[in-house]
Formats: C-alpha cells, structure tokens, sequence
DNA sequence: GTCTATAAGGAGATAGAC
DNA sequence: GTCTATCTCCTTATAGAC
C-alpha cells in the first residue's frame, strides 16, 4: 500500500499513461523516465526496448476490452432489452473512465502491421479471449430465435454497438475543444448520447 | 495532361499519399522526396517546412468531407427515407474511394492541439463550410415537424450516422488483417454493412 | 530551380563506473 | 540497481555551389 512500488512498475504505470495521452511514437524513454523520476537508461535496463514495454501496456489494455464487451451481454434473468440497455449503459461507463483507450488501440493497431498480426496471434492463443465473439453470437442468435429482434448477423449486432459507442469517445477531444464546453455539459453530452443511442438501437433491430 | 507537372504540384501529391498512407509523424520530407524522384531539399523549397505541406493537404481534405456530407441530403423531390438511404449510400461509396480519410483527419486533430484550433478557425472562417451543420438541422428539424421522424436532435442524427459509416472504414485494416480476406469478400463485408446500418437507422428513428 | 553537404537536435540503446 | 556518458541513426531545415 505504500507509494513506492518497485521502479519497475513505476516505470510500467508511468509508461501506460504516456502511451494512452500521446501514443507510441509521441512518447520518449526520456518522457517515461522524466515522469518517474530516473534516468533514462533505467528504462531499457529493466524492458530493454521500447517495444517490450509498450506490448505489455498493449495486451493489457486489449483484454480489458474484451472482457468490459462480453459482461453485461452474459448476466441471466433479464429481458433482452434490458440486457442491451445495461450493456451499452455499461460501455458508456466503461468508455467515460477510459476515453483514450479506444482510440490508442485502433490507431497502434494501424500504424503498425507487424503488431497487428502480433496482437491476433496472441488473441487467438487465449480459448476464453477468442470465443468472445461466440459467447456473443450464442446471446444474440437465441433472441433471434424466439423472434425478439429481427434477424441480424451478430457481427452486424456488435459493429453497429460498437461503432455508436466508441465513436463518441473518439472524437471527444474534438469535441472539446470546438465546443469550449465545461466538465458538466461533456457529461451531459454523453449522457444525452446514451440515451439517444439505447433508443436507436432497440428500435432500429425490434422485429 | 501530359504526365509530367510542375515539381511543386508532384510532391503535392506525393505528399498526400504518404499522409494518408503513413500520418504526418510517420512521413519524412526525404520520404516525399524519394517518391518523387528529387532530393529532400526541393521539399522544402516549395514549401519551407513540412508543416505547411501538410497543412495543404489536410484543408482540403477537410473542405472534401464537409462537400459530402451535406450533399445527398440537400436532394429536392425525395421521401425522406430514401433521401436516408441514399445518403448512407453515398457515404459508403465515398468511403469506400477514401477509406484513409476519417481515421487520418481524426488522428492528425487529436494529436496535434494547436492544429485542431487551426483547423477549427479556418473552418469558422467560411460561411458555407460553418453552415453544413445548420444546412442539416433544417432538413431533419422539418421531417420531425412533419412527424415522418420522431423528435430527434440532429447532433444525435448526423453522429449515428456518421460513426456507423465511418468507424466500419476506420477498422477496416484490421479485419483485412484479421479475417485474411480477398478484396472481393471485404467488398461484400461493406455492402452487407450498409444494408444493416441503413436498416437500424430508418427502424430506429421511425415515429 | 536543382543539387550536395551539413548543421542542429532528438531518438533508442548500450558501456562502464559506482 | 542506478548513474553518466556516449554511440549511432534519423529527422528537419538551411547554406551555398551550379
């Protein structure tokens, strides 16, 4: 509980923050050291390369993501749309504490092709982390099925979610600073989108 | 029409699909010079810094999306719903020709402040390219008048349509590399995506 | 206008003293 | 483990010859 961890995971948790505010390519080993307050050898002592700590950072962030998709979609007892409601409540949570995330992902994800393939070969290792998609298919096929919603591929499900939600986020910083707008009407923003957005969708796939 | 212009409007353009391609920060002046065929200097030359050159390119690329979007909902003569789905329609297509374009438009205002303030002031400059939102406004406010629509606030209307088509485009690298697909099934990926969006959106705002 | 050469600075990574 | 110093490479931008 003390505030000196081990340097290491000091240099991990100031390393993760810098990835998530300026990305790969606009975070130096100098800016991570800076931040924790050593030196920058220290950093390639203890990852070697840059590389090394930004996959940790990375991987870490992409099983969050998996995990915060599936969880609300899997509670039983529920009426579908009340699970979609949940659902896309819970992302919008999710997203509000981890705005940067989304984007960070999908922008290394695409400048740089050799990650990529990296970061799919270490997903589909995982059995649980790669039937994510599955697991989903399984919840939304059996409404299909009883005639809840209009038939719809489940990849069609989870983009047109997805999309909705996440895209907000992305753009946020924009946002902000065309609109100039405070703390408080962010919120508002958002909150007017859920709604908005939890309406659109159960209208948009109801039978 | 001969194939051989000016310099300037050669690294013009070799410039921009190297932007596009690879974003600012992962374009070099002696990248650009390369695929132009002259030295790194002549870059500079015509245009002193490397920013100007980019900031070229990226104003008109800005001044191209805000043409489009307004433009297939501006179509006199047409129920609304097919005005709907022939503007999804056309963003597809646009998309489909500039399918670089979103993700490097919003990486490049996200990871440059000063630039997006630029951007935004030019933006705000023109009376016609500050009026594409309120051009809009006008359209949806008057069919959620006519009751065609139910009452929806057109910041919500453009953002679902906009992140449904946009965000398929913007991760469209990474199911190419995911899924190992031919250019003909990525092609039958997008179209079946389009019905799905255009479905969900007429559904989903329907009174 | 076009070229070569080079200045000036920042990056990642390592060597070697302590 | 932690530090300073340094190597090597790559970047933007400019100087100056032709």
């Amino acid at each position: 509980m003390s505030k000196e961890q081990n340097l290491e995971s000091e240099i991990l948790k100031s390393a993760e923050e810098l990835f998530l505010e300026n990305g790969f390519s606009g975070t130096s080993t100098t800016d991570i050291a800076k931040r924790v307050g050593c030196n920058q050898a220290l950093v390639h002592y203890y990852f070697r390369t840059k590389e090394n700590l930004f996959l940790q950072v990375f991987n870490s962030k992409v099983e969050t993501i998996l995990t915060t998709l599936q969880k609300p979609l899997l509670q039983q007892n529920a009426e579908f749309n009340d699970k979609l409601r949940n659902a896309i409540g819970a992302y919008f949570d999710f997203l509000t504490e981890n705005s940067r995330l989304p984007f960070f992902v999908i922008n290394e994800l695409l400048c740089n092709r050799e990650r990529l393939k990296l970061a799919y070969n270490y997903f589909m290792q995982n059995t649980s982390r790669s039937k994510v998609f599955e697991t989903i298919d399984n919840v939304v096929q059996t409404e299909v099925g009883k005639g809840t919603i209009r038939p719809i591929k489940t990849v069609d499900f989870v983009l047109d979610i997805v999309s909705l939600t996440v895209f907000n986020f992305i753009i946020m910083p924009i946002y902000k600073a065309v609109s100039d707008s405070t703390e408080s009407e962010k919120a508002e923003f958002i909150n007017s989108r859920k709604e908005d957005i939890i309406t659109l969708v159960i209208n948009g796939i109801k039978c």
